[in-house]
DNA sequence: GCAAGGTC
């Protein structure tokens, strides 16, 4: 018999490579250590008896840079970077990925590919394929790619039984957003840095740096900035009328909510004195109901670890990744918040049911049933993030545990019951002026029993019947001012990052942590990014000069030219010049027009109309 | 010294 044929196969990252040997042996594997694990068995492929190996990368292979004659930066003028070569060298050169391919490859007249199912993904596939040694020509059509919706056995063998062929377009629209990404930024970060340099000491920074993500990350941080020191407080005015019922002290709430005009508003008290008398016109009351949370993806666990547990983004990550590496919590970084429907969440439960403060909820669900969770998105990438080993307090440091404790309570809570509660709602009449109360009562605590940060305020009203009269007891004129925004919270900003499309759920952290670090912003208590005057000095050039520099549709427009690509409907070499030759355009007057406004003294931004700048250089092309 | 995207 003919030996064996060889089949090499390669994951994105460790954990996958052994999920995926794990199903197509079923368990029956030898595991070797290497740069990543290799793990070997035979199976049947493409109906032979073959060899199987199966190892991975550890994310990208390569990333893009300027040659060495580009890294002088007195030398180069930024302006000819916009077309200058670039090279593709190895991301993380003592890992020796490249090398540990090149090996395992050896021998194999196979190659099959795992890489998520993403366009990130299919870019390291032509990474793979290039250190293999499979893209010559007589080789290609011994690569496949194999594409899953879940790394589950299921989805794994589907895969196998559907192999296809890698994306080149998907992959070449990567291409071009590494090329777009780098030279814009860089040209921009050089020129700022050379420009600030031994300018207003006060503004310490060794890199002034620009990127088509960190700067509109920035911009959401200073447009808050700027909408509380430019607003303008103002007093208003409301009639409270209060009433005594059934031993209740009740203060009612006025339809027309407030008033700016102290005069108005102390005529229509004297009218809700005058009549005195309130006549209940109308109750309602209405089943009203609180929905239980969907699986958790990394963004909502990024968003509530900075609100409610006080982490910032980068440390979430790096408790969340080791809780995932101990096995007390699934893989950390997923856009999914809907369960595979092989999920079995009886095993997930039945694992918490002796937890000292949650074990009496878990084994309440077990008996009289769990509720299916909420529909949710599948991104196609892992499953939401869930509770695997059972933990207690005294098993993980401090901040770990209450990180995993929010990982159960979140997952508890989405199996659990909506929270369910009526709502009444009791309008008055006095004076011509309509009132109302609103009382809740809570008839299903639901998941908000395990999430009580969540529950619904009981809130008691006496009894009223229509057409019924009340004497008024007081009417009070209360006298407010209407309040700032506050500064912008890390969680707000998390979600309008993700809503514009900045960054991605594992460069979200990054860019937030890199205005930190550049010193444009200072993180203040209860999260709140405060920009410094940098930062603001930086955004308020940027809107001056050319606000599309500063804008999230910066990013949108980058994203949606290489879409293009992605599709097959443009070629990327064309993309990416078009895109450069607009950038390169943006860069030239801001050049020239830098002088306007950073050589002045800072302050003198308070004095500009700052919707003086050109606009849509490059939206409207 | 510089971007943004993977992953640890």
């Amino acid at each position: 018999m003919a030996p064996p044929c060889k089949v090499l196969m390669v994951a994105e990252k460790p954990s996958i490579a052994l999920s995926i040997a794990s199903v197509l042996s079923h368990g029956q594997m030898s595991t070797r250590r290497g740069v990543t694990e290799v793990h070997e068995f035979d199976i049947m492929f493409l109906g032979f008896h073959a060899h199987c190996r199966v190892t991975s990368v550890i994310g990208h292979v390569f990333s893009v840079d300027f040659p060495a004659s580009y890294q002088d930066w007195t030398a180069t003028d930024p302006l000819n970077l916009f077309q200058a070569p670039i090279l593709k060298t190895e991301s993380n050169p003592k890992a020796h990925i490249q090398r540990h391919l090149s090996q395992e490859s050896r021998g194999c007249g196979y190659l099959v590919l795992w890489l998520d199912c993403d366009r990130e993904g299919e870019n390291i596939c032509f990474e793979v394929i290039e250190c293999t040694g499979f893209h010559v020509k007589e080789a290609k059509e011994r690569v496949y790619r194999a594409r899953f919706s879940s790394v589950t056995e299921k989805d794994i063998l589907k895969a196998m039984d559907n192999l296809v062929e890698p994306n080149k377009d998907e992959a070449l629209a990567v291409d071009a957003r590494q090329e777009i990404d780098l030279k814009v930024g860089v040209a921009f970060t050089r020129f700022q840095t050379s420009y600030f340099q031994g300018k207003y000491g006060n503004l310490d920074s060794r890199v002034i740096s620009y990127g088509p993500c960190q700067t509109p990350t920035l911009g959401f941080c200073v447009q808050r900035y700027l909408q509380i020191t430019t607003f303008k407080q103002e007093k208003f005015w409301t009639v409270h009328p209060y009433i005594i019922k059934n031993g209740y002290d009740l203060q009612l709430e006025w339809e027309r909510q407030m008033l700016f005009d102290l005069n108005v508003a102390t005529m229509f008290q004297k009218l809700v004195m005058e009549d005195g008398l309130l006549e209940v016109i109308d109750i309602s009351e209405k089943q009203e109901s609180k929905g239980r949370p969907c699986g958790l993806n990394t963004v909502n666990l990024l968003k509530v670890a900075s609100s409610a547990l006080g982490f910032g983004p980068q440390v979430a990550m790096q408790l969340a990744e080791r809780l995932y590496t101990q096995g007390f919590i699934s893989y950390p970084r997923t856009e999914s918040t809907a369960y595979p429907s092989s999920f079995d969440f009886k095993v997930t439960l039945n694992e918490q049911i002796s937890n000292p403060l949650w074990g009496d909820h878990v084994q309440r669900l077990l008996v009289e049933g769990y509720q299916k969770p909420r529909m949710g998105t599948d991104a196609g990438d892992h499953p939401p993030i869930t509770p695997m080993q059972s933990a207690t307090e005294d098993m993980l440091a401090k901040d770990a545990w209450r990180l995993y404790q929010y990982v159960c309570q979140h997952f508890i809570a989405s199996i659990s019951p909506d929270c369910k509660f009526v709502r009444k709602k009791v309008q008055f009449k006095v004076g011509g002026e309509c009132f109302h109360c609103v009382g809740q009562h809570v008839t299903l605590e639901g998941f908000t029993s395990i999430m009580p940060w969540l529950a619904v305020n009981e809130k008691r009203l006496p009894q009223f019947t229509i057409g019924e009269k009340i004497e008024v007891s007081n009417v009070e004129l209360y006298e407010g001012n209407t309040e700032p925004p506050d500064y912008l919270t890390e969680s707000e900003l998390i979600s309008l990052m993700e809503k514009n499309g900045i960054g991605t759920d594992a460069s979200i952290p990054v860019h937030i942590n890199n205005i930190c670090e550049r010193n444009y912003v200072q993180v203040q208590s209860g999260r709140k990014l405060v920009p410094t005057a940098l930062g603001i000095a930086l955004i308020r050039g940027y809107q001056y000069i050319d606000p599309d520099l500063c804008l999230p549709e910066i990013r949108s427009f980058i994203e949606h030219q290489i879409t293009l690509v992605a599709k097959g409907q443009a070629d990327h070499v064309r993309v990416v010049q078009h895109v450069l030759q607009q950038f390169k355009n943006k860069y030239s007057y801001f050049v020239k027009q830098v002088w306007h406004c950073w050589a002045l003294d800072l302050r003198y931004f308070d004095q500009l109309n700052i919707s003086c700048g050109p606009t849509g250089l490059l939206l409207s092309c």
